[in-house]
DNA sequence: TTTTTATATAACTATATACTCATGTAATAT
DNA sequence: ATATTACATGAGTATATAGTTATATAAAAA
């Protein structure tokens, strides 16, 4: 088992942390497929502009993703394309909880229709 | 872009929120190498007993550990090893970033210096 | 049966943080 | 110069949650 010490204990849940947060999440899944600036992010999250630029200014204190300034707009884009790796494992856990959810309840289902026709 | 609905970013937000939390990191790592019972992670981890079960308790909830008690005992252990490919990507994204940091951290000082030295 | 051991949980406190509203700031347009 | 547009940020509030203390519960030992 690697040992880590608090602090790397620290630092990796300060990372969790930025994604467990669903506005987060939107807005990173919104940048996605290429740079947005605030008003476009704004639009496409259905957050108010104060809280989405909060939530741009933690994630790119963060470093997740970084900023351009053209004009009077702020162009926001994401540093690494991994991230998406760490959604895309989340997702898939879940869609297999989901499944086996489902699975569970149907077996259930069928145990009590054949305890009821017994 | 995939579109995912407002429930969907709320689940995997939740899910996230989990492993947001350093005694949560701490005892799902403990748990890597296998099932431990209570009293071994709270000497494991350094928390108390009323805390590391909470946090058992939340982590058996979420189906990312089961639980199966023997005895006077309840041994813990984790449902599915993916897990750490989660934490494991994470570790990775920081060690790039503080490599990078190192990187510009490094050139900053050598800028520095020449500065000095002219 | 009583005690001990192992774990869970309720009540409470302290802290973090998401959000809103109002305002500040900086670049562009008029 | 003034107004407008786009964004950032401070103050304040509400809520969530990690942690502590005390207690409940349940199995095993004495």
């Amino acid at each position: 088992m690697m040992q880590l010490d608090d602090q790397a204990y620290a630092r990796i849940a300060k990372y969790f942390q930025l994604l467990a947060e669903p506005m987060r999440l939107k807005i990173l899944n919104g940048l996605r497929d290429g740079e947005k600036n605030v008003s476009e992010l704004v639009a496409l999250s259905g957050g108010t502009q104060a809280n989405v630029s909060k939530h741009l200014t933690m994630l790119c204190a963060a470093n997740l993703i970084q900023r351009e300034a053209r004009g009077t707009k702020a162009y926001y884009s994401i540093v690494d394309q991994q991230i998406f790796d760490l959604c895309g494992l989340v997702c898939g856990q879940l869609a297999m909880q989901m499944s086996t959810a489902a699975a569970a309840n149907e077996s259930f289902i069928s145990a009590m229709q054949s305890q009821a026709n017994s």
